[in-house]
DNA sequence: CGGTATTTTGAGCAGTGTCAAAGACGGTGG
DNA sequence: CCACCGTCTTTGACACTGCTCAAAATACCG
């Protein structure tokens, strides 16, 4: 048997113990994966009744639209993250899905999930515990945008980025590539791709870091920190 | 025996449906209510064990700050609404609690909750539904943030804020008076009070609103809706 | 190797912030 | 009921951050 949601297993059951009959239930699930090339959309926003998401492999990230055209990134998804949490209970879902990279994503039928919460006291728990992760993360969110400049909106995200990334065991934290680009990294930040590219140089410049291409170097971890006003507390990481 | 957390249960039921010892299970929650003035803290961000809190009547909002002090308003809630619902699954809060005017604030122990949801399905599905509405509202706050400019986040604003009241029966929708300064106005929209003071008033210019001191009156819906880019579906209103 | 997307740089401008001061409002104590 | 005080609102002048438009340089992919 293989199994395809087991990175998401792992960190489900790092938020809230689960015992091997919670998982067995989990990996019993009927799944399809697909695999989706760089900046296809998953789930669209006002989707209804959509597949519960789950990354298998790769990046993703959810987005919201503006009426006018414009888009914010809600998120850098990794291997096992869910994509659409809250989509499980809401009638339609609030926030589209967008692939990076060859992302491989898992699609499972929602009632199943629904049944399986309800038969599994702590996968619930488990799975309400990583919403609101996630929206602790997403509250941090709405203060970088609302009232930290460019500059420490830049850092924080490399910051947060290297965290989580090196909590999950899946890059060092001094070094890394971003699955972004820097037009990406400005849709996630509020800013320009321009501008992301001028707040990169003076972090450069202050020598915060290095980056060829889209592979950073943390040289000053703790000035780093300082400039993007980051506290690691919100993230939850074991 | 006083219900005090009837407005509560009421809005918990509208978003999944309770049976009458569901209702009865949750008003047999000891609770201790406390009154708050204008801009106290009821709970401070990084609380650990924080008791479970329920705005009973009044206004609250939620905050964080950054670590120069500026802050940023999370939320403007109302009668009714949990104030940290995801304080329950997580070791520390990640933000803190604050009233407006005269807040009456129900205090309930969490572990009983937590009893509470693992004894009532019906009731963890409330919650968890209720989290995600809330989780939906603070993407769209980061999208407000992030890519839309001062006067839409402004009239956003006032948009979400009517939709919501009138949805609960709270005030009608084009006539009602903000528990905000237009400097909390400011902090909640990311702007300088100076600024928010401008942009109502070009919005009252263009005839959209009047206001006086905090009483608005909405002329034109429609014209407000459109210059906020606002659509209601995020806030999951019956 | 060619074509496309991305990164980098420059110049000018628009939107917001800052600072400061005057006016209006609302609550309080006398 | 009035006078006073603190807070909030309003207005003005100016600075600065981040955006727009444009083009060149570079990196990436087939």
């Amino acid at each position: 048997m293989i199994k395809i949601l087991s990175p998401f297993v792992d960190q489900l059951g790092s938020y809230g113990p689960l015992n091997e009959r919670d998982k067995a239930a989990i990996f019993s699930l009927p799944v399809s994966v697909r695999t989706f090339d760089r900046e296809t959309q998953v789930a669209r926003q006002g989707d209804i009744d959509s597949s519960f998401l789950v990354l298998v492999e790769g990046f993703a990230t959810r987005q919201k639209l503006t009426g006018s055209g414009r888009r914010q990134l809600l998120s850098l998804d990794v291997q096992g993250d869910p994509l659409n949490l809250s989509a499980l209970f809401l009638p339609s879902a609030d926030h589209g899905v967008l692939a990076l990279a060859n992302a491989k994503i898992a699609f499972v039928p929602p009632q199943l999930v629904i049944e399986l919460l309800n038969a599994h006291p702590s996968i619930m728990h488990a799975f309400f515990k990583l919403a609101s992760v996630d929206a602790s993360m997403t509250r941090e969110a709405v203060l970088n945008h609302g009232q930290r400049d460019a500059l420490a909106r830049l850092a924080h995200f490399l910051c947060q980025y290297a965290a989580r990334m090196e909590a999950r065991g899946l890059t060092s934290q001094d070094e890394f590539k971003l699955p972004f680009s820097q037009g990406q990294l400005g849709d996630a930040t509020g800013l320009t791709a321009v501008h992301v590219n001028r707040m990169l140089s003076r972090l450069v410049d202050a020598g915060l870091i290095t980056h060829k291409g889209r592979s950073f170097k943390i040289l000053n971890i703790a000035a780093l920190r300082r400039a993007g006003d980051f506290k690691e507390e919100y993230l939850f990481l074991k």
